[in-house]
Parts: structure tokens; C-alpha cells; sequence
DNA sequence: CTCCGTGCAAATACTTTGCAAAGCG
DNA sequence: CGCTTTGCAAAGTATTTGCACGGAG
């Protein structure tokens, strides 16, 4: 049932530049970013390999900021924050789920959850900063 | 600084219609849920409104799911919940964070956060029953 | 040789916006 | 009357897709 995958020098680059940062991309910030690189690349391949990439778990989708959608190279649970100053989104390295409590809950709702973010809203340092 | 703000029927009919569901409505579907009262309404019309909404804090947005934006009146803070299956989303009246320690992050990393929205993802119970 | 991957451009799908007319206060 | 709200349609924006060709296995 599995797709037949090739090898692609381009694909690759995507993977290693949603790696290679952690701003948390939209497919236009990657497809600028390796437009000098792979001057004939085209942004249909960019969605279209991110759309793999999510698909595969290779990388996830943070949400919807602003109009674009996010990435993260880093699969590993973990909390994101958006500043609605900027715009930008920021990792929070905090653990706020109890997996117990989730499990318990899934078996109370007869569900299944397969993951759980945590999207924080505010200002961030930087603008902080700034406003005051 | 404020806006001068008119009295309208149909603003408030956007209003009762988001806060009558927990279906977590798209503009669309309250477009479409108003349109037989007020065939002369636009979806331009909805757009605006519930912008405004979202401004004031009357309503919330959930974020978009599968492209679309998706809206709650219900603005007490909850955690909700997507169905990869069929899309829907769920309200899960439980509480996860903890205040004190949100005011903790706050103060540790110099920021001011202002919503804290925990999205699960997963298979709702009657898609989880279909499947099995 | 047989599929997969891609460029390109056209097509989608929502959402936003400009403008003139109608409505509230 | 002055400013707000709206319908309508056009414009915008991000993303997806069809197709023919170059590339990997």
C-alpha cells in the first residue's frame, strides 16, 4: 500500500531547511530560502513535499499564523507561542500535558487522541521589550 | 478611541447564531444558517462581523481546520478537540493548565501571554465507533 | 523502460476590500 | 445630517492541481 518514493536532491534541501531553523517556516520563507540554491525550484514542489513530509510525521504543522501555515522540523511534543505583536512563534521547552490524564481521558470519551498542542498567544520578549 | 457602534439586526443575528451551536461554526455555515431569514445577507457582511467579534472578545477563534477558520462563542477557556476523520470539532470541558504556572513562564521568560489553547487532535467517539 | 518528481501556469478556496446606497442615532 | 453597516462584485492570498517532460531505479 505504500508509495514508491525516489530519491530527490530537492526534496532533501525542503527537510533540511524546515530542520535547520527554528522559526517555524511557511512554505514561502523555504521556497525563498532555497530559491538562490535550486533557481528553478517552484513553490508547488515545496507544498507539495511539505504536504509529504506532514503526512509521514516527518515534520508537523504548528497551525495557521496569520494566513500561512507553520512547520516544525522538531516532531518532539512541545509548546508554541505566537505573538500577536509580530507575528512570530517561539518554542516554549515546557512540558504541560500529564500523558496520564490524556489516557484517561480518552478512555472517558471513548475517543482517540493522537497528539495535543499547546498554542500560547501574547507578547513576546522582544516586543516586550520594545512596547514599554 | 473607541468606534461608534450602531445598532444592526443582522450583527446580532451573527451573534445568536455563533452562541446558539457548539458546532464551532465557519462563516460559511452561518451564512448559509441566515441566509432563509435574511436572503439579503452577504457573506461579506459575516465576515466583518465576526472579525469584529473577535476583535471586542465576544467570540474566539478555534484556528483554521482543513482551511477554514472556525469560530466559538463560547469564551470561557476549554480545550477542543479535532477529528482527522470527519473534521468536526469537539468541546473537552476539562481544565489542563495551571494559572499559576502560566504566570511563572511569564515572569521567567519576560513575556506577557494572553490565551492558552490546548487543540487535541485524534478520532472522535462516533468515528472511532464507525471504524472498529 | 516505468513510475516518480517537478516546473509552470491555471484553477481553487477562502477571505478581504472598494464603493455606492441604506440605516442608525 | 454624519458616521456606520451592508450588498455586490472584484480583488487578494495562500494553496492545490493538471500536464508534459526530465530523472531515478
Amino acid at each position: 500500500m505504500e508509495k514508491r518514493r525516489n530519491y530527490s536532491r530537492k526534496r532533501e534541501a525542503i527537510l533540511n531547511a524546515v530542520r535547520s531553523t527554528t522559526s517555524h517556516p511557511t512554505a514561502d520563507w523555504i521556497y525563498e530560502k532555497l530559491k538562490p540554491e535550486y533557481p528553478d525550484l517552484s513553490l508547488g514542489t515545496v507544498y507539495r513535499n511539505l504536504a509529504q513530509f506532514k503526512e509521514d510525521g516527518t515534520i508537523i504543522s504548528i497551525g495557521v499564523v496569520n494566513g500561512q501555515e507553520r512547520f516544525d522540523g522538531n516532531v518532539k511534543p512541545h509548546t508554541h507561542f505566537v505573538c500577536s505583536e509580530c507575528g512570530c512563534v517561539l518554542d516554549v521547552p515546557e512540558e504541560f500535558i500529564n500523558p496520564d490524564r490524556m489516557a484517561q481521558i480518552e478512555k472517558e470519551y471513548h475517543m482517540r487522541i493522537d497528539s495535543a498542542d499547546l498554542l500560547l498567544r501574547g507578547i513576546c520578549p522582544d516586543c516586550f521589550k520594545k512596547i514599554r
